[in-house]
DNA sequence: AAGGGGATCAACCGCACCTTA
DNA sequence: TTAAGGTGCGGTTGATCCCCT
């Protein structure tokens, strides 16, 4: 059954904005909020298709963007999200607020590809180009540890997470969150990898936990899906409101547990980078 | 100065998923 | 249960910029 196209492609500007355009888009959501993208461009004013309007507005008009050159911070928060997430665009762009996810994925292909690359990186992979050729019953143990990749895995999981709650529960696809009876919850992201595989006593589990009570923020009148934990436990105990986990076995591949609800305003350690972009809080859930 | 080629990034396209009636 | 509408995502394209010869 073919769908009727989200706008009739005559009489539709195409290309590049014009300023005009522009100050007609941002004055409208300003006066009238997002949403709606199908109607917005006649309301508006404007000869355009509702997914280009909406394009615009969240690659480049939107006021909380920030523009200019990717720290390096950034550049290995990204690396790091990539290897777990994989093109999952607009996730990693969740977790770096004010970018987008459209400008993440051009860094990537423009910039970070290549300086993987010159690392001898394969950015597809995050394998070192020369171990990828090695064949996995070659390998040494410590070439195949080093060689943790989470993202087929992590499809998988999420996928068959997915299909379970998908029968019981309203869904908000955005930044993979879960509408469940009027409350969001974060659902799992778990990336528990091969460890029957490739190591046995290895448990890497990326979960973003249901949202923090108690806060004694002056903010805590934000609704209940504003702020949420973030850790990654490595089949330890991790203490829930340290913003560390005690580890058995100081050897073993590091981890972080973050408690996002009192970190937001100082620097924190996720992924080993000790930066403030993580904070859930600026994520606006729609 | 010209132009060729690579780099960059805004914008488009097609598809998949979610919601709703 | 199903079909249609709405929205968002990821891949790709193309215009523009910039550097080098």
């Amino acid at each position: 059954m073919g769908r009727s196209p989200c706008c009739e492609k005559e009489h539709m500007n195409k290309g590049a904005w014009t300023k005009e355009e522009d100050e007609r888009l941002v004055s409208y959501i300003k006066s009238h909020g997002e949403g709606c993208w199908r109607s917005l461009p006649r309301a508006a004013g404007l000869l355009r298709c509702g997914k280009s309007c909406r394009l615009r507005w969240i690659n480049y008009l939107r006021p909380d963007l920030k523009r200019g050159n990717f720290t390096h911070d950034e550049d290995e928060l990204i690396i790091k999200l990539h290897s777990l997430l994989g093109n999952k665009w607009s996730l990693i762009a969740a977790r770096l607020p004010g970018r987008t996810d459209n400008e993440i994925k051009n860094y990537w292909n423009t910039h970070i590809k290549r300086k993987l690359l010159s690392k001898g990186i394969d950015p597809a992979t995050h394998r070192s180009i020369n171990e990828a050729k090695i064949p996995d019953s070659k390998k040494t143990e410590d070439q195949i540890v080093k060689d943790v990749s989470f993202v087929s895995r992590f499809e998988k999981t999420k996928n068959s997470e997915e299909q379970k709650q998908n029968k019981s529960q309203k869904r908000n696809r955005s930044n993979g969150l879960v509408c469940k009876e009027e409350r969001f919850e974060y659902y799992p992201i778990v990336v528990e990898e091969v460890k029957e595989e490739i190591c046995p006593d290895l448990s890497l589990e990326l979960r973003i936990s249901p949202p923090w009570q108690n806060l004694n923020h002056d903010d805590d009148q934000r609704s209940p899906n504003t702020a949420s934990r973030f850790y990654i436990e490595n089949g330890m105990q991790c203490s829930s409101d340290t913003a560390k986990c005690q580890t058995e076995d100081s050897s073993s591949i590091s981890y972080s547990s973050i408690d996002i609800s009192s970190t937001s305003s100082i620097g924190y350690d996720f992924l080993g980078l000790k930066t403030r972009v993580l904070d859930f809080r600026s994520l606006e859930m729609k």
